[in-house]
DNA sequence: GCCGTTTTCGGCCCGACTGTTTTCAGTCG
């Protein structure tokens, strides 16, 4: 079982716990281990045996002895038995807003409920307004969440959260009365999904700006609108496609407003720290103040926050509680990459294979973007299906770069392929041919199903090949859409870091893969990592944007990244990585 | 169920909003 499998069966079972009505403080440690064992940046299964696990913040012995039995077996009979006795249908209600556990607990105890078409029947029947602490409203807003279940609620991929998000704050900016508006929560830390947007403004009278926001044109719908906090839902079009999120907006007094910043942004489990760490030191923290038993501290700034607590300032993409406050505290936070630290890109595609530009559109956006070199990595031969180069049209393509780089100033064009990492390991063109390449990105692109195992061995292989120089798209993830093939990532960071090897950070928003969880730990390996757009298109370019995001949320420095090297480096270390290869 | 410079028991972030109540429970972030 994979980490990833390890940390959903420990959210199950914290949410079965929730559904039987236990303590909730245990139904919480099952949460915090899945998160925790999500963020464990080595092999599980060598932790376990080096006995380690227990050293994890939030594992203890009873979670110990629990991962273990997962890991080893496969299955774990406490979750069976809690799958036996709560009802999966009860798991389905809780994805209704404003239902959670103690109300889905209760229905079930008094009407038998146990999935949401039951309940749907019985709040037509007016069955359920009569119980107990629910009433017509609770009736009426449980059969409309009903009806927008599948619509609402769901994550969004930031490049399409991002865009609703900004013209919203935008519109609210422009209200009167409005001094300072900011886009918070997990958008602003910049994760790869947002289950909904936070905004927070300060002014003097929220009342206008609350009314303001419920009549902007996106909301789609008014959960709750109060003198602080209001909630909607809103919807706009976005590259075709409906984006619906949820969204709230809270109001504060301007003087509040750093607290008020930094307490929205979260993350929760950060916040749990930084306020754990004023209680240290006889403060307490909210989303108001910083506050002594007799004064309150000053902070003008989000920064002056942290500076009170004795930290340095931690950029929002590192707040996750995975140990940006212990490097805070010690002034050994890295200072993370920006995209204008980008030279270059090396894995695009033009006409030659399924892109949508020629070459030369291709090297003029990526100069346009401000980079000096643009490295075409076009699909291989076996990909036929994305119009694959053979032998013959890659040596044409090399002319016409050849030609293309006589004529054109400012930007250098470099002869890459995305090779196909094929079923057996070994690259798309025999191992003469591929020395015509400047440099090779490797990636799968078929046989998704194999084992892990299988997987595993086929790109260590591929990782071993001497014409290799990076690999694309680590683990075949489409965000929301398709998990990543079964494969042990870890065998694969330790190839890569054996080879010397690097690794790509595909920043198309729906791959962001390698993920940040791995980019730390191959950082720690002293694993190159590259930016690439995987552009398709000129205007997909500047998706390297998303790929830069990523890589901060990693804690990635510029020196971590391949192409922040200017042009002459690069050649040069492509070269020397070619002489090395014979 | 976890955790510990208020330590082996008793906390565990805490405030806003809603709907149900008539002082509060549940949900949410």
């Amino acid at each position: 079982m994979s980490k990833d499998d390890i940390a959903i069966a420990l959210e199950e079972i914290a949410t079965l716990l929730e559904l039987k009505g236990e303590n909730p403080f245990r139904c919480n440690a099952y949460h915090n281990a899945a998160r925790a064992v999500r963020l464990i940046e080595g092999d599980l299964k060598e932790i376990i045996e080096q006995g380690k696990l227990g050293a994890v913040r939030g594992i203890g012995a009873t979670l110990v002895e629990k991962i273990t039995t997962l890991v080893s077996t496969g299955e774990l009979p406490f979750l069976t038995e809690l799958r036996a006795e709560i009802p999966a249908g009860m798991r389905d209600m809780l994805r209704i807003p404003g239902l959670g556990p103690k109300k889905v607990k209760a229905l079930h105890d008094t009407l038998k409920i146990a999935d949401v078409l039951t309940l749907e029947r019985e709040c037509k029947a007016d069955r359920v307004a009569a119980l107990k602490g629910f009433g017509a409203k609770t009736q009426a807003k449980i059969l409309e969440g009903i009806a927008f279940l599948g619509q609402v609620g769901q994550r969004v991929r930031f490049d399409q959260a991002y865009p609703l998000a900004l013209a919203l704050v935008e519109q609210l900016g422009r209200l009167p009365g409005v001094i300072r508006s900011a886009l918070c929560g997990s958008l602003r830390r910049r994760r790869e999904s947002a289950k909904d947007i936070d905004i927070l403004i300060s002014a003097a009278d929220s009342k206008p700006i609350m009314a303001g926001f419920v009549a902007l044109p996106e909301v789609m719908q008014i959960v709750g609108h109060g003198d602080t906090k209001s909630s909607i839902v809103a919807a706009l079009t976005i590259g075709g496609e409906k984006v619906v999120l949820n969204a709230d907006l809270r109001v504060v007094e301007d003087v509040a407003f750093p607290f008020a910043l930094h307490y929205f942004t979260g993350s929760k489990e950060h916040n749990i720290r930084v306020r754990a760490r004023a209680i240290e030191r006889g403060l307490s923290l909210n989303e108001y103040a910083l506050k002594g038993e007799k004064h309150s501290v000053k902070c003008a700034e989000e920064a002056d926050i942290f500076e009170a607590l004795d930290l340095d300032y931690i950029p929002p993409e590192l707040r996750e509680d995975t140990g940006e406050i212990e490097a805070a505290e010690k002034h050994k936070l890295p200072t993370l990459v920006e995209l204008k630290d980008l030279r270059g890109v090396f894995h695009n595609h033009t006409t030659a294979s399924d892109g949508a530009a020629s070459l030369e559109e291709m090297a003029l956006a990526a100069k346009k973007l401000g980079l000096e070199y643009f490295g075409v990595g076009d699909h291989s031969q076996s990909l036929k299906i994305a119009n694959g180069l053979s032998p013959e049209r890659v040596l044409q393509q090399h002319r016409e770069i050849d030609e293309l780089n006589s004529r054109l100033k400012g930007v250098r064009v470099l002869k890459g392929i995305e090779s196909d990492i094929l079923e057996d390991g070994s690259l798309d063109y025999d191992d003469e041919f591929l020395k015509n390449f400047d440099y090779v990105v490797g990636s799968v692109h078929t046989h998704f199903g194999m084992t892990s195992e299988e997987m595993t061995a086929r790109i260590c292989k591929a990782l071993a090949h001497p014409a290799m120089t990076m690999l694309g798209h680590a683990t075949g993830r489409l965000l929301l859409r398709r998990d990543s093939y079964k494969v042990d990532l870890d065998a694969v960071l330790k190839a890569a870091a054996k080879h010397g090897k690097m690794i790509e950070i595909n920043a198309q928003p729906m791959r962001l893969d390698l993920d940040w969880v791995h980019c730390k730990k191959a950082k720690a390996m002293g694993i190159p990592l590259v930016i690439n757009p995987d552009a398709h298109s000129t205007g997909e370019l500047a998706m390297i944007e998303f790929g830069v995001n990523e890589a901060r949320r990693g804690w990635i420095e510029k020196e971590d990244v391949f192409n922040t090297r200017p042009l002459k480096q690069v050649m040069k270390e492509l070269e020397s990585r070619k002489q090395a290869a014979k």
